[in-house]
DNA sequence: ACAAAAAATTTGCGCGCGTAAAATTTCAGG
DNA sequence: CCTGAAATTTTACGCGCGCAAATTTTTTGT
């Protein structure tokens, strides 16, 4: 760089200066480094660069499981609306393991972030340690709320998802059994659980929950081996089953299939099965999942929004908020 | 740093030795620094660590497209691999636009990665870049390779999928139909087109490959578009479809499934179909889906493992070297 | 037990940049 | 044309560390 510099006849700070922000110089000196820059090539070292500013231009972006489709769906439209921003977003993915989120929190600590957005574990994470990261780096949770925890939360209002979905269910047939894993990697699952149960003694019928077995995130295996104990136990055919979320439900097609049971809306059926999430390949199943939509765009567009109102006060001010946005329903032909 | 060591008794060198390698110095200096380390906590500056090694601890990764469940899965298993190595993983996504790639492989190339893991955009790729990339980068290309670039390439052997899976169609039934994409993102899809070719013709057969129209990386949408428009142009029943690659597939069961046609190979079955890529969803569609299977672990053991081989060697020495691993194949119920 | 070799530690240096303060240039107003 | 304030650029300094060479300590061979 100063050898830069030089060869563009300003000095080293100047140079500095142009990188960091290019209208910062002047008009003549700005066209002088320019024309060097077309000349030399030369790059400026992110690492000086990093060391040296107290706050870098990355965000950091921490999802709990990757592989699964709606967060590699959330994803990639924030990381995307952040290179917009012009920030250069890191992504990690916890891939469910406590000891990963710590180890991930830790590292964009040490990067020194303009900031993050985290999709904590939830259940399975570390409350100290989320609750002290959020403290000290401007953060916005999205997904999984965690009790007072950052400064912002943003996510789906999961109550209403459920109740959305039972109030339709409700209106369309026999009110619905809740199908929900027995130890769910994900928080949102108590409070589609409380939501259905709402729902359905608000239109006064027995809420009926089944637990099924299996944890981590192997979630259509376990909707699968859940929904084929389910058959053989049970005679399902005339009810309507709302599962806890679309890969949950994705595995319980699958047994229904299996177990020639018809799932679907239509009189030759045997029994409805729905969804929540909206999944992004829900509408390839068959028969089409009938679910609750998440506003994909709504809300990463917010978090991203929230997360850049946040860097820009830095006093950690004021009470905490939670943006919640509502499900929309997708009928379609399994429920 | 400098005043951590003298808390701990050491020059501040014999302190960055410890960092770099804990066994690097005296079991007696390390206990002495590790004992002033629980009591002073502690971390090195990352940037400044990055900044003067000639090679950092960071290891690249990219895919094409990570919302493909394919490559979500595929960077699980190598991020795992690289954590567990001692190195941390730098995850990017070129959300399919060659742009994007060029600006990855640039950020990449300033952060100094020990290696990296690059899975192109292929036919989209700029060939020049990526070409100037792995010659100045210890790079493993893997998935889709592109002729003559770089000094490695780990995949699999597409032909070898598509002729697989024809010989056990024909062997079974009905020869399949190849359903492929006019324009597919990944250039896998032209050597299973090949490879289609050549087995049907080894099998005496004339090969038929129907191109769909569409492009971008929603094939399920593609395939269930283009599924649609066949089942109304032609009669499918008793036919066999062997779609390019799974997701492809599932949209043709959407497809089948909305104009009423069974899937399967039982004797009531309208028609067969079948898959290549051993999707991790495809053993949960209705029916599901027969398919040949990659082998995920063994091919992103085999990834991290050659690049590790190659950062060790710093000459970019010898021949280019492909490692094809051959696919399984999942007798399932759509064939 | 002693010299030579090997291993570990320390000294000295510089990496490439941001930033505050000082020096310079630019520009408006009289 | 001159003065002073504002905008811009330069000077000076330090960030936190890796690395090579020099030094010290430990190990090895006889």
């Amino acid at each position: 760089m100063e050898k830069f510099a030089e060869l563009s006849g300003v000095s080293r700070p100047t140079v500095s200066k142009y990188f960091n922000d290019p209208a910062s110089v002047r008009q003549s000196t700005r066209a002088r480094i320019e024309e060097a820059l077309e000349r030399y090539e030369y790059t400026p070292n992110i690492y000086a660069i990093n060391q040296n500013r107290r706050l870098t231009k990355t965000i950091g972006v921490v999802v709990p499981y990757l592989a699964d489709p709606y967060f590699a769906e959330i994803a990639r439209n924030i990381e995307t609306r952040c290179i917009d921003a012009g920030f250069s977003p890191s992504l990690f993915s916890s891939h469910g393991r406590q000891g990963l989120e710590i180890e991930i929190l830790a590292t964009l600590r040490s990067m020194k972030p303009a900031g993050v957005l985290l999709a904590p574990l939830g259940r399975s994470s570390n409350y100290a340690v989320v609750e002290q990261f959020c403290r000290d780096v401007p953060t916005v949770l999205f997904d999984s709320n965690i009790d007072n925890v950052g400064n912002i939360f943003v996510g789906s209002d999961n109550p209403q998802f459920t109740s959305l979905m039972v109030e339709y269910l409700c209106r369309t047939g026999e009110p619905p059994l809740f199908l929900e894993m027995e130890a769910p990697p994900n928080p949102n699952a108590r409070k589609r659980h409380a939501g259905y149960v709402a729902a359905m003694e608000r239109l006064g019928h027995t809420p009926r929950a089944v637990q099924i077995p299996g944890e981590g995130w192997a979630l259509e295996e376990v909707g699968h081996l859940g929904g084929i104990e389910l058959i053989e136990k049970e005679d399902l055919r005339g009810k309507t089953v709302l599962c806890s979320n679309d890969r949950l439900a994705i595995g319980v097609l699958a047994a229904c299939y299996q177990k020639n049971l018809r799932v679907g809306i239509s009189t030759n059926s045997d029994l409805r099965v729905a969804g929540l999430d909206g999944h992004p390949f829900s509408s390839f199943t068959c028969p089409p999942l009938t679910t609750v939509t998440h506003d994909y765009e709504a809300i990463s567009e917010r978090t991203v929004e929230e997360l850049f109102r946040l860097m820009e006060r830095d006093s950690p001010q004021g009470d905490r908020e939670e943006k919640l946005f509502e499900g929309k329903l997708l009928m379609r032909e399994s429920a």
